[in-house]
DNA sequence: CGATTTTTTGGCAGCGCTACCATTTTTTGA
DNA sequence: TCAAAAAATGGTAGCGCTGCCAAAAAATCG
């Protein structure tokens, strides 16, 4: 039950016109059910397609007429559930609207960002999806001369290219200190991943900060672990971070981070959140079902796909779509 | 600072050479580096590409030559982190070998796979990857027919089309089960999703049940979640189960069921594993770093797709690779 | 130095399809 | 019944590139 590997050459169209008996672009219209035909031809022509199994090479429908239908996916990486949301929420659009998704992935790396843009458009897609909105001169020279949409999605905090789905990070780690001070917590410390490479989370940081400044104080501890964010990082990151200073909240960059924490909390008994409050971010369904549900933000990761998909393939005006956030109380903090 | 709309048709090869003053073959031959060419032709080619801003049109190159480089992954879920780790894994090799990952999302439709699988050979993939051995009739008479690469992934109980890359869900179930009765556990339970729909689900869980009914044991109770797999329908169908059945193990389809029971048992004061036994399926990273480590089973996904993707792109033959997995025997079982 | 060999180069026919236009067939209407 | 309008159909020129082949240029050799 093998495949068979003679490269018999695939049929073709005008294979199928001549099985039935018809000229090629007649079978062109009856695929595409575009133009006029009569129901006999459409019939004749089914049955030869049918009975030679042939499948449209969209490689040369493409080169012969405009749009590839190709929507372009360049994200920082695949670990962070946050971009297969994305990419889930854009799948469904997509393929309801015949369009395909071609992913790359980044790992955070700008450069990187850069080439695989550039390997990108030499398939001359619809539109070219990335994240945030910060990328070098090239990526945005070789965007601007593509003529193809860009979507920047999950940040606003910037300008936009073209068209940019997403909310505020600055806002969510603003909203996050407004929380935690005035739930009472003073002493605050930070455990995040690398900021430098992860824009956002540094955007949450700096909304943070300056929320936390403003009312007259400061970070009391930060932790930045190397080797990007995971849960275990987080936990880590945690009890090196409470090991030199004395806290009674802890901001995470993300809930992943966030859980890691709570887990080490959970072992050491630190009681949550009387000892100690912890705020992530990102809303994951499983901090939902901790034992304590976890205090943090709710962000439209899936939503995010969609809207961006929705305008990419209704080929919406320039725009940028504010989504929102919601802001979890959970009982973390 | 919005894009260009005007369509201006991009810069072609012809109008490189043009500007180049050389003929469109030897354009084309710099540009892959194949073929002979002078140190001067080729200097004088790269300037006037740098100067166009050409970006070759691979649509058309793949249209007169051959291969699309083009390798489609068609999935069952992207919530289900098992896939995004296996595109992961995949991703770095295409990216280093020139490929390029399309992807669609079945939900665990076998009807739906066909259509996505028909959709994705117009596009002349070098390769189609697929989840496991499971596929409607249709499906198999396609992908035989259009004479491009098969990878079922993720799964060897079965007969290949092409080339498997995996481990036996069936063994990994038999394992399991051998696990829990050798620790002496008796009264086993089940927490699952819906088996029908995702087959390797299915396979670990007759395994399991084989190998229980060997001992002379039977299944005490199970249950089977709607709404997919999730932390949440983990941790209620635990709450579920224990109401209708006494028991002290539960084996769970997958980690992030488990993981839900595992929240369970802390919300409600279960002690693990003296009072009830739990046991996962996967090895996520978060069952490493909880309290207690989650017993489970680690499965090789980012390097399945890893190798998946290296028999492609090196035009392996037909065979079947068995990555194996791993008990870790955690402190939940 | 002329004859060979090797390297470099350009021309052009497709790849399989769609868009456009011209032609044929059918329908409509007075 | 015949002209005019509408519907159905076919022919064919590209889309932008690669692969093949022949020609030109450069290098090698006796």
């Amino acid at each position: 039950m093998t495949l068979d590997f003679r490269h018999q050459p695939a049929v073709t169209l005008a294979e199928v016109a001549e099985a039935a008996g018809v000229g090629e672009s007649t079978v062109s219209r009856v695929l595409r059910n575009h133009g006029s035909f009569s129901k006999k031809t459409k019939d004749r022509v089914m049955e030869a397609v049918e009975r030679l199994g042939y499948v449209p090479n969209r490689i040369a429908g493409t080169l012969a007429s405009a749009g590839s239908r190709l929507v372009a996916f360049v994200i920082p990486s695949l670990s962070n559930i946050v971009f297969p949301d994305v990419l889930r929420g854009a799948s469904s659009v997509l393929e309801a609207n015949q369009h395909q998704g071609v992913f790359s992935v980044t790992d955070y790396d700008a450069e990187r960002e850069e080439a695989l843009v550039a390997a990108m458009l030499a398939w001359r897609p619809t539109a070219v999806m990335l994240a945030g909105f910060e990328h070098t001169e090239g990526t945005v020279k070789r965007l601007r001369a593509s003529g193809c949409r860009v979507v920047e999605m999950l940040d606003l905090d910037g300008t936009a290219l073209d068209l940019a789905v997403g909310f505020s990070n600055r806002s969510a780690g603003r909203r996050s200190a407004d929380f935690l001070l005035k739930r009472g917590y003073r002493r605050i410390g930070y455990v995040g991943h690398d900021l430098d490479r992860d824009t956002r989370a540094r955007k949450r940081f700096d909304g943070f900060c300056e929320v936390v400044g403003a009312a007259g104080f400061a970070l009391v501890g930060r932790e930045i672990c190397a080797g990007g964010s995971s849960v275990e990082s987080g936990r880590l990151g945690l009890e090196r971070l409470l090991a030199r200073s004395s806290l009674d909240a802890v901001y995470f960059s993300n809930d992943d981070m966030a859980l890691g924490g709570y887990f080490h909390c959970l072992a050491r008994g630190i009681s949550l959140p009387s000892q100690l409050a912890i705020f992530g971010y990102n809303g994951l369904d499983i901090g939902r079902v901790t034992p304590q549900p976890l205090s943090t933000i709710r962000t439209p990761r899936v939503e995010t796909g969609r809207v961006a998909a929705e305008l990419v393939v209704a080929g919406a005006p320039p725009q940028v779509v504010d989504l929102g956030f919601e802001l979890i109380e959970g009982a973390t903090a």
